[in-house]
RNA sequence: GGCUCCAUCGUCUAAUGGUUUAGGACGCCGGGUUCUCAGUCCGGUAAUAGGGGUUCGACUCCCCUUGGAGCUGCCA
């Protein structure tokens, strides 16, 4: 297994989707794992639903999540074009071959025939297999029919088990007599996806084919096209599906799917990437975090669990938080950067100039930020000139305490404060608190609501130490004048 | 319907016939830290789908049932 090539093959008809996602990366794994290749291939045959657009989203994709190829779009390789849509010349030789055999043949039967005889078949509770009416045909018949449009088939002639040994689940067969005469070729030329499929994994010398376990059933068709050519097999491994929440496939109506969706939510790639690889996957029983080239050295197919997983986000959460947290300062900023820029809360200009500001900002938030975007509604009120009070604030503080007064009296304490650092901040307020009458807790409370506008925010004096003397005193005036234009005092006087 | 795959806590999984009162992680619950919320630390809750075999012994092997999934396309 030295020498080993890999591939992951999507088609190009939507976004690139988190199933996909790991199928890639345990092709990519397997590959670094064995300094083997590991090749992109655009599975672009179905020309209604494939779009250019979708195989940019598919390249993005991937190089954001570092699952980088070593042959494919964009860079090419010596077994090319890397796109089916290009390698209409190769199929055809192989297509060819098959016909000239005679392995293959002809059919003209039009759709309709076809839906005809399904539907006749499902009445009478009989499996559907085609008729091969076109297979016997005469060559007059043939003459005749000769301008219209047909699709190829190959010749199943076969009665016997197909046997094949799949990496991750072992034996797996099947019986030749549970297939009819498939079509290879569609009749718009275009090769089916079990034909060109056997045919790029062999002209690409793919020696691992490790797909999802949707393909487990197209398997033994592939292997009756690998014969019919003679040619030698590739190994095969089924990876388990990924599930939503109720055990069915997973989809969009399970929330996000998309790596773009990810991307844009404030996922980190490397978070992203060690839960896939451990959704289906473990290594011993404890191990949970996984950097990149611990994935690649420990990944290994024996590993892989033979049941669908279920995607779950919590844990995905808790992975993020985790990979956040470990970040540089700088990196963590810079990553949280476009989502505040994005939300309008500062400019570029501006974050150039505050780096520092910004430094300690999202120091301060650090352990909060689950997800990237947290940053929005964790942060704003540092960005904002003035604060809002939330609802819960008003309700459990403003309307509560006798807040203006109160902010009064801290008003009075803090010009006082010389340097304005964390010794003196604590100090002055930790003598205020004892010098009020209101509970330390409520007291702090209070404060928060001033400074931020809600219930819930990081520590209050690295708040104030990032806000500074002047905005903090601000922030209690401003918080005084709300309180005095709109009336907002506890209603009853004595409490 | 036919064929195929799968089956351990709510979820991801460990335990590859005996080392197990079935282990870890997320979640959840409780507690410590504390000005709130997080974070962090400590503790707790919770599973071998059911039934038959094989064996001195079964989560582990075999069979059946049940349940879930996939394929059954001129989609991939």
């Amino acid at each position: 297994m030295s020498h080993i090539r890999t591939r992951f093959a999507p088609s190009p008809t939507g976004h690139l989707h988190i199933g996909g996602v790991r199928t890639a990366l345990y092709n990519w794994l397997l590959s670094r794992k064995n300094k083997g290749k590991f090749i992109l291939r655009i599975e672009d045959t179905d020309l209604e639903r494939s779009t250019e657009e979708s195989v940019r989203a598919i390249l993005d994709g991937m190089k954001w999540l570092g699952l980088l190829w070593d042959e494919g779009p964009e860079i090419g390789g010596p077994f090319g074009p890397y796109k089916q849509s290009e390698r209409l010349m190769i199929y055809q030789s192989f297509i060819d071959q098959l016909l000239k055999e005679n392995k293959a043949y002809k059919c003209y039967c039009s759709q309709d025939e076809i839906n005809k005889k399904k539907v006749k078949a499902k009445k009478a509770k009989i499996p559907y297999q085609y008729d091969r009416t076109c297979r016997h045909l005469t060559p007059p018949e043939l003459e005749k029919r000769k301008k219209d449009s047909f699709t190829i088939r190959l010749k199943m002639d076969w009665d016997e088990e197909i046997i094949f040994n799949d990496l991750v689940r072992g034996e797996v067969k099947f019986h030749t007599s549970q297939f009819d005469d498939f079509i290879i070729v569609k009749s718009d030329g275009y090769p089916v996806y079990n034909f060109a499929v056997v045919i790029d994994d062999v002209t690409m010398k793919i020696d691992h084919v490790i797909r999802g376990d949707d393909h487990i059933s197209n398997t033994p068709r592939q292997i009756l096209i690998y014969k019919a050519l003679g040619l030698s097999l590739p190994e095969f491994a089924h990876l388990p599906m990924i599930l939503g929440e109720d055990k069915s496939r997973l989809s969009k109506r399970h929330g996000a799917t998309s790596v773009q969706q990810f991307r844009e939510m404030g996922y980190l790639p490397d978070a992203l990437i060690n839960y896939l690889a451990r959704l289906g996957w473990s290594y011993d029983d404890s191990q949970e975090i996984f950097s990149r080239e611990e994935l690649v050295h420990k990944f290994s197919l024996e590993k892989v669990s033979k049941n669908s997983a279920v995607f779950n986000f919590d844990k995905l959460n808790w992975l993020n938080n985790y990979y956040i947290q470990h970040l540089p300062l700088q990196e963590k900023v810079r990553l949280c950067l476009p989502f505040l820029i994005k939300s309008k809360l500062l400019t570029e200009k501006q974050a150039d100039q505050n780096q520092d500001v910004l430094e300690k900002i999202i120091d301060l938030l650090g352990p909060r930020i689950i997800l990237l975007s947290d940053i929005i509604h964790l942060g704003d009120f540092f960005f904002k000139n003035r604060v809002e009070f939330t609802k819960e604030a008003l309700d459990r503080i403003i309307l509560k305490f006798n807040c203006s007064s109160l902010y009064a009296q801290i008003l009075q304490s803090l010009p006082s404060i010389i340097s304005w650092t964390k010794e003196e901040i604590i100090k002055t307020f930790e003598e205020l608190s004892n010098r009020m009458d209101i509970k330390k807790k409520d007291f702090f409370q209070t404060i928060r609501v001033a400074l931020t506008g809600s219930l819930t925010s990081p520590d209050l004096i690295g708040i104030m130490l990032i806000l500074g003397k002047e905005k903090t005193i601000s922030r209690f005036q401003q918080a005084i004048n709300a309180i005095d234009k709109n009336n907002l005092r506890p209603k009853n006087p004595t409490g």
